[in-house]
DNA sequence: TTCGATTCTTAGGTAGTATCTTTGTTGGAA
DNA sequence: TTCCAACAAAGATACTACCTAAGAATCGAA
């Protein structure tokens, strides 16, 4: 890092000095700029981005949390190894869909998805409400619309509110809160262009069957629809 | 001005003070003994707990980093909903674990499993180094010879042993992120006595015979025999 | 009644200092 | 030479005090 002058002098214009400080590390490490093992103290950090000591503190502190680094007496401030990462944090998902290989970050989502919609949708058949039962069958329908007609970005908008929804009427909490990263995974497949476009008939009428299937609570047929949309992600993965 | 009655006077053994006035905040939301909504203040939180405004702060920047609370100016902190929180936190995990109602937060944690593990067993049946492989041939030996003898503890001590590896022969960093999770589901279903011993022997039947799956790199077989293992314990978690 | 300016509360941020713990070093004894 | 103990230094932890800025509430004028 190329010292003070690399960072502008806080211009609290975007969010803060904290906020930037905290992005700045927290990409650096994530993309794996800064290696596990590094020592980092207090003094270079606030000399670095020209914060107080404070800032500079509980910027570590965020990070600590998140098992990024973790900071002892005397030693400092060192990052840790990958293995420890709360890899579930939304911004650290962030900081690695940012960083020069977005692709493994990708790929652990795709297969995470793999593994927990298909569930979702199932529990979604048994305990979503009749309004979310609703809205995913109009979801589904205005999908083929989008898809047919080639509106990619609709599309993506649609599928991301199809995707979270049925998450969220999982009435699972944990399956919920996958919902921000699986908005990314899908957005980051569109815009890096992963996507063989026109979407492939098979899935959107797997689409639809999963959204029948869950309005007509039919856990298993869910089950299975899902996973016929995910097996479609699956080998797209795979081409690139 | 040494702490208020409700909390100790900060005795700097067990943590440090900060970590105490973190845990005790921590739970008190997990909970929901603190609602949605409620609004603390800085001023509040130092005096209760007896710490300075620092130590206050930056506490809270931490919970506010997992989503628990969001703190603004001339309002104060307010308790975050729970559909916002931050649930793969392993710490909220535990508070949650800790509260008077563990069953949704362990329900949750279950049905989770039933979607993460068949995919991550598939995973590793194809990516599993030869020692890990070796590894989980072992512990589906140890886990037949131990449910067998009834003996509770070592079984657990292997049980967590065996879902662990495979979570992190899966090569994906977010399977392996939940082994810490996985482990404490396991060890709060056997100390809560919701675990129905001696294991039935269809249970360890779908451990050997998902170990010998990803033993010889068979990825279907490894999931369907995850499956059967998933299913076992969300029958026994219908029962309770 | 509504809209805008004022005020006031409360978090955000800075500065400086004291304390405590770990670690590396040095010196003395076996 | 080796090993242990005392010591020095580094650097995180914590506290105090003070200033800034941003929302919310209130009050006044149109």
């Amino acid at each position: 890092m190329a010292g003070a002058a690399a960072h502008e002098p806080m211009a609290t214009g975007d969010g803060g000095p904290h906020r930037r400080m905290l992005d700045a590390v927290g990409e650096d490490i994530a993309s794996g700029r800064l290696e596990p093992g590094t020592r980092l103290t207090l003094e270079e950090l606030q000399n670095e981005f020209g914060v107080s000591r404070t800032v500079a503190r509980d910027t570590m502190r965020v990070l600590e949390t998140m098992n990024l680094v973790s900071s002892k007496r005397r030693v400092g401030i060192v990052v840790q190894d990958p293995s420890l990462w709360n890899v579930y944090d939304p911004q650290l998902v962030r900081w690695r869909l940012a960083s020069p290989r977005p692709e493994d970050q990708y790929a652990s989502l795709t297969e995470l998805r793999i593994g927990v919609e298909p569930v979702a949708g199932a529990c979604a058949a048994q305990r979503a409400t009749g309004a979310q039962r609703a809205e995913l069958a109009g979801l589904a329908a205005r999908l083929r619309a989008f898809g047919e007609a080639g509106d990619l970005e609709s599309f993506l908008e649609a599928d991301i509110a199809f995707h979270r929804l049925i998450l969220r009427s999982s009435g699972n909490e944990m399956f919920a809160g996958l919902d921000g990263m699986v908005a990314v995974a899908l957005t980051s497949r569109t815009r890096q262009g992963l996507m063989p476009f026109h979407p492939r008939s098979e899935a959107l009428d797997a689409h639809e069957r999963a959204a029948a299937a869950i309005v007509r609570g039919d856990p298993q047929g869910a089950e299975d629809a899902l996973r016929d949309v995910l097996h479609e992600v699956r080998a797209a993965l795979r081409l690139a």
